[in-house]
DNA sequence: CACCCAAACTTTTTT
DNA sequence: AGTTTGGGTG
């Protein structure tokens, strides 16, 4: 492994640049162009380090990351070096913590949380996930009687992927729409009042989305008063991944620091991948410009991840793209595995192909953790899971299914989340749904029942649920006005509300004994939050990856196979990395229509290759499952070769087939051999 | 008005 | 298969 206090030539510019900062001097910002595995996150320790070393108070440093992972990975580098760094020199060590360091959600939350006053919002509004925000769309919706019209109307789930691309590329519905919902283009004037009224039932009950949060602290920087106290109590503004910001993330930054004074952003334009999230690459590319003068730009090429096979494939796949500042990347290691085209034929074969590798290379002394299979849609990997969970091969699955989305989980965060912010129609709609005899209406009653009163909990005892509710109604009450009015420890809150919930998990759901278990197990993980808000804040923001980032610290010698989508896997690398599907439909992806949506697919495969230290597999099946069937029918399709893999690109890779031999040059192969060998074998019989 | 059942319909990636 | 809608029953 290469020393990670080590800085090259070009990584030791930008650690330097602006730092310490003078006056009158390095006044424009800085834009880092980091490939693939050029130690980007090393050099952003680096300076982050220097900063601190050099006087910088830590609270100073505004620190943005894409994901908790990465931010963790950066803050304990940082501290690393901070600690060499002042030991060499015979100073006394402190450990560092930044505490302005989190995702552009993050920030934004505490960000609108300190001036909340200021801009007519609630302190403790609560932050809607996608999930909630989808029902509160459906409630909406069905008010507006948009689902009983001749046509079918977007489901929920549309709607909300329409609206939060209207928020966060700030364009109109119906630009919106064309460019790419084109199928729901009969709906504009009914989706534009749907939108108004989610924003005004938001509103009322003090809640934000996602998109909300990056919007408000937008509007938020708008005003003069608010830029100016938050533009002083930076020096120093870190944001990495860059090309993955939209125009909104853009706008609040270059509003808050117009001069661009102590900014430095990172990012790799090969590896934009969020355009679906509304992510803008022009963000990356036209950095330089929006200041006078112009941001400094720094490019890292030399790759200390993969060797010189890898990176030939991947800057060829990125030299037929069409758009980008085109960064070639260089190894010092020239030679290692050449990346394989295995041609499959079909999923189980695509599965057995990558378990006799991994348990081949495991003999050889790779544990499976350092092992990956990558791909580009989370149901690829179903045939691949079933086959490692029938053969013992323990794997953690990152992207797809979230514990969060499990029924029970929401439910029980819904009890806390309505004690928490009694307006949250949503939570108490799920909540109060749970109660027998109780529905849509009946809730809508005891809303309103509650708004009358003020959202005081206690006017609830007064009021006549159905019989059938009457029991649990009770308990429930009494639980929500002990919660808002006795002092419950919030380390007991969770087990206290959990009484209740048991009795409602019994009646609602036939295999509630397992559910059970995962309560449990959120009760154990609510005793890391320091308080109720942080806990439903964080967990609604930063959800936990898989399964496993939940049960507190898992066994640490454990190994096991990581599985993960291609966009779960930025960051990180492997020593073996297996590409799933890679045939068009899959990469690119068939609904990557227009040129600018297929050169993002490009990109993603890219990522995907660069995550590769040494092994890389594209797996290359001839029948793969017909999309909108491949989970219940059995209808396969012949799929044709990724328009990628051109000729140029194919002589990166050594193409092999898998069993050994080709269907169709099995025939031929074999009926040289055969022939002549059952001849003999027959004749053979009857000799004496 | 809640609940159950049958029929129709499915567009990936995530803070 | 899962989700959503529509119709029928109590």
């Amino acid at each position: 492994m290469f020393d990670t206090l080590q800085l090259n030539q070009l990584q030791q510019e930008a650690v330097d640049f602006g730092v310490p900062a003078k006056e009158n001097q390095d006044l424009s910002p800085l834009l880092i162009i980091a490939g693939a595995g050029t130690g980007k996150t090393n050099t952003l320790a680096h300076k982050t380090a220097k900063l601190v070393v050099s006087g910088v108070s830590p609270d100073r440093i505004l620190l943005m990351t894409f994901a908790r992972r990465a931010a963790g990975e950066l803050a304990s580098r940082a501290s690393q070096i901070v600690e060499y760094t002042l030991r060499k020199n015979n100073k006394h060590y402190h450990a560092i913590t930044l505490p302005w360091m989190g995702t552009f959600h993050s920030i934004a939350v505490r960000l609108l949380r300190e001036h909340a006053l200021a801009i007519g919002l609630e302190e403790n509004f609560t932050i809607l996930d996608r999930g909630d925000s989808a029902d509160l769309i459906d409630l909406l919706r069905h008010e507006l009687g948009f689902s009983k019209t001749h046509k079918r109307f977007p489901k929920k789930k549309t709607c909300l992927d329409i609206y939060s691309r209207c928020v966060n590329s700030q364009k109109s519905v119906e630009i919106v729409l064309k460019e790419h919902f084109s199928y729901c283009l009969d709906w504009v004037e009914e989706l534009t009042t749907l939108f108004s009224s989610y924003a005004q039932s938001k509103a009322d009950q003090s809640c934000l989305d996602y998109d909300d949060l990056l919007l408000f602290c937008f509007h938020m920087a708008q005003v003069t008063e608010i830029a100016i106290k938050i533009r002083e109590q930076f020096d120093h503004i870190l944001v990495d991944e860059y090309q993955d910001t939209n125009v909104l993330q853009a706008g609040i930054l270059t509003t808050f620091f117009p001069t661009g004074k102590g900014l430095t952003v990172v990012g790799d334009d090969a590896q934009s991948i969020y355009a679906f999230r509304s992510a803008d690459v022009d963000n990356i590319l036209n950095f330089p410009q929006l200041f006078t003068p112009p941001a400094r730009v720094i490019s890292l090429k030399q790759n200390y991840r993969s060797h010189q096979l890898i990176l030939n494939l991947s800057n060829q796949l990125l030299s037929e793209g069409s758009e980008g500042y085109k960064v070639e990347l260089f190894s010092e290691k020239r030679h290692g595995n050449k990346p394989k085209l295995v041609t499959v034929e079909d999923d189980a074969k695509q599965a057995e192909y990558i378990i006799d590798n991994i348990l081949a290379s495991r003999e050889r002394g790779i544990e499976l953790k350092k092992q990956a299979v990558l791909f580009r849609t989370s149901s690829h990997s179903d045939r691949l899971e079933l086959e490692l969970t029938r053969r013992n091969i323990p794997y953690v699955k990152h992207g797809g299914l979230k514990f969060l989305e499990a029924a029970h989980v929401k439910d029980i965060l819904s009890l806390v989340s309505w004690a928490d912010n009694p307006k949250n129609k949503i939570a108490s709609f799920r909540l109060l749904k749970l109660l027998p005899g109780v529905g849509p209406k009946f809730a809508e009653k005891i809303n309103l029942y509650l708004a009358g009163y003020d959202y005081d909990f206690n006017c609830l005892k007064n009021f006549t649920p159905p019989e059938t509710a009457l029991p649990l109604y009770e308990k429930l009450v009494d639980n929500l006005v002990s919660m808002t009015t006795d002092q419950i420890k919030w380390s007991e809150q969770l087990q206290f509300l959990s009484g209740v919930y048991k009795e409602l998990l019994e009646i609602n759901y036939d295999d509630h004994f397992v559910r059970w278990g995962d309560i449990e197990q959120l009760i154990q993980i609510s005793q890391q939050f320091p308080t109720r808000e942080r806990f439903i804040s964080e967990l609604t923001l930063d959800p936990p990856q898989s399964s496993g980032d939940l049960s507190g610290t898992p066994v640490i010698d454990d190994d096991f196979l990581i599985l993960s989508t291609v966009h779960s896997a930025k960051g990180q690398e492997w020593q073996n990395v297996f590409i799933l599907n890679v045939a068009d439909g899959n990469f690119p992806n068939e609904y990557a229509a227009d040129n600018r949506a297929l050169e993002e697919e490009r990109r993603l495969l890219n990522v995907a290759i660069t995550r590769a230290k040494d092994g890389l597999h594209l797996l290359q099946p001839l029948k793969y499952w017909v999309p909108e069937q491949q989970r219940w029918g059995d209808r396969h399709v012949y799929g044709g070769k990724s328009r990628f893999l051109s000729d140029d690109v194919m002589k990166c890779l050594e193409q092999i087939h898998y069993p050994k031999i080709h269907p169709n040059q099995r025939e031929k192969e074999s009926a040289k051999v055969a022939i002549t060998d059952i001849r003999k074998s027959v004749l053979g019989m009857w000799k004496n």
